[in-house]
DNA sequence: CCTCCACCGGAACGTGAGGAGT
DNA sequence: ACTCCTCACGTTCCGGTGGAGG
């Protein structure tokens, strides 16, 4: 039976093989034919129909004003203006949902700080970290440093240095500013210890001629609980919290960019607030509004269209959603990536036999062991593979549900996420084509 | 009502890789 | 270059579980 079903879907596999490689070859022969008569670039250097200027769609474009964030925008400005009277200001916590403007607005912020130190003859400086890299007292302290000294030619001088040697250079290039620094900690629930907070909050104690203040940006209200107390009572000075955006609010944000970002009359009337209406079911996250909208024009674009529809939203959302999945795939370990084939295969076989599409953890990791010997892995323990299943059942790929099967046990009901292609995604993986070439080269042994 | 199945899932532990500190 | 530490990955062990069947 086991030999059967392992067969069946190995076949399938080599077809589905033969159709890609047929497929790639079909393609190739009429893109060289027309490689003779023009370049391939040719119709796509001109296809900027419908952007303006692309980059302020994407979520990494910083805007001048952010709508629905006047008020706390006054507020941190009030919280920073002791700055300009060169006093150290407070040290803020911000906190908020992701895609609630909390980067953007603390860098706007800063950067007009920082302008209008200059206006009036101050050294001000706002330096921007993210914590999700710079996640220890010595990066944050040697990043601080560094940007102090990127105009001079030793600003490596700080590796393989002990901690307490970069804390001591940093203060000292610090201080000679003369200046009053405020340090962005953005993510900073990623530092991997409080040290680094321990350390910046104490620094005004060691400097003479400047002051340092912080203000730190999460997405956990309950980041500071897990702090020392006298960390604690420094930081949360002041605090801001960003709510989540409702979907009018990220109408305007929207609409406000796409008055930029693309060229007039090309959005569709039900574009913008399908947009926002979705991503406001994402917690209000106005990135994913922006994406969505990029996405959709672009794929307006690629089509050829001349205005970007509700249609172009829906396949913008599927798309971002199968990157995502597709993302996700690609970075698993081998092993769990096997579960996975498993798993698909289990299914398609079902399917073909018209029989339930559900699998057990057993048959699924019966599959799995006859897999990982076929391609020359070890399996791994039933165990770790009932990890790798609820780990796959948390990503969304599949759902994974216990169920009690009364004498004959109790189990998990797995199943493939019908919203997603696995097919597809799974084909452009690179051990699923060292799999299907394996068993092409080996298929006589296998049967 | 009790038994038993086929796992679930927590806990403790081992191992190797890689980063921090000196 | 070395030690120490942390973390990810994986194994082993074992108590717990819900419901069909005796």
């Amino acid at each position: 039976m086991q030999n059967n079903q392992t067969l069946g879907a190995y076949q399938l596999d080599v077809e589905n093989k033969k159709n890609t490689l047929l497929l790639v070859a079909s393609n190739n022969n009429t893109a060289s034919k027309e490689a003779r008569t023009r370049n391939v670039f040719d119709h796509l250097a001109q296809a900027e129909k419908l952007f303006a200027n692309r980059e302020i769609l994407q979520t990494t474009y910083i805007p001048d004003v952010l709508p629905h964030r006047e008020k706390e925008m006054n507020d941190l400005a009030a919280m920073l203006v002791p700055a300009l009277r060169m006093q150290a200001p407070s040290n803020v916590i911000i906190y908020g949902l992701p895609g609630t403007g909390k980067t953007a607005l603390a860098k706007i912020v800063g950067k007009e700080l920082e302008s209008k130190g200059l206006e009036n003859g101050h050294h001000i400086f706002v330096i921007y970290l993210n914590c999700h890299h710079i996640d220890t007292q010595h990066r944050v302290l040697q990043n601080i440093a560094k940007h102090f000294t990127k105009e001079q030619s030793d600003h490596n001088c700080f590796v393989g240095l002990p901690t307490d040697e970069v804390y001591s250079k940093t203060l000292a290039l610090v201080d000679g500013q003369k200046c009053v620094a405020v340090v962005i900690l953005d993510e900073v629930d990623k530092l991997k210890d409080d040290a680094a907070l321990y350390t910046l909050t104490r620094i005004n104690d060691n400097l003479k001629q400047s002051k340092v203040s912080v203000i730190c940006i999460s997405n956990n209200l309950r980041f500071t609980e897990f702090l020392d107390s006298r960390i604690q009572s420094s930081l949360g000075e002041e605090n801001l919290i960003f709510s989540p955006y409702d979907a009018q609010q990220l109408q305007d944000i929207l609409r406000e960019r796409a008055k930029l970002a693309l060229k007039p009359y090309v959005l569709d009337d039900g574009a913008i607030p399908l947009c926002a209406a979705l991503a406001a079911q994402d917690n209000g996250d106005a990135r994913r509004a922006l994406d969505l909208l990029r996405v959709a024009a672009e794929l307006a674009e690629r089509n050829n269209d001349i205005k970007v529809t509700i249609r172009h939203v829906r396949q913008a959302q599927n798309k971002i959603e199968r990157d995502r999945i597709a993302e996700v795939i690609c970075g698993l370990p081998d092993q769990q990536k096997l579960v996975l084939y498993a798993i698909w295969r289990l299914h398609i076989h079902n399917k073909r036999n018209n029989t339930p599409t559900v699998a057990s953890t057993g048959e699924i990791y019966n599959a799995y062991t006859d897999l990982s010997k076929a391609v020359r892995y070890n399996p791994l323990t039933q165990r770790r593979v009932a990890d790798f299943i609820s780990e796959l059942d948390t990503i969304g790929v599949i759902t994974a549900r216990v169920i009690s099967k009364g004498r004959h046990g109790r189990t998990r009901e797995i199943e493939l996420s019908s919203s997603i292609d696995l097919t597809n995604i799974l084909q452009q993986d690179n051990l699923f084509a060292e799999i299907s070439q394996y068993k092409i080269k080996n298929q006589s042994r296998l049967i």
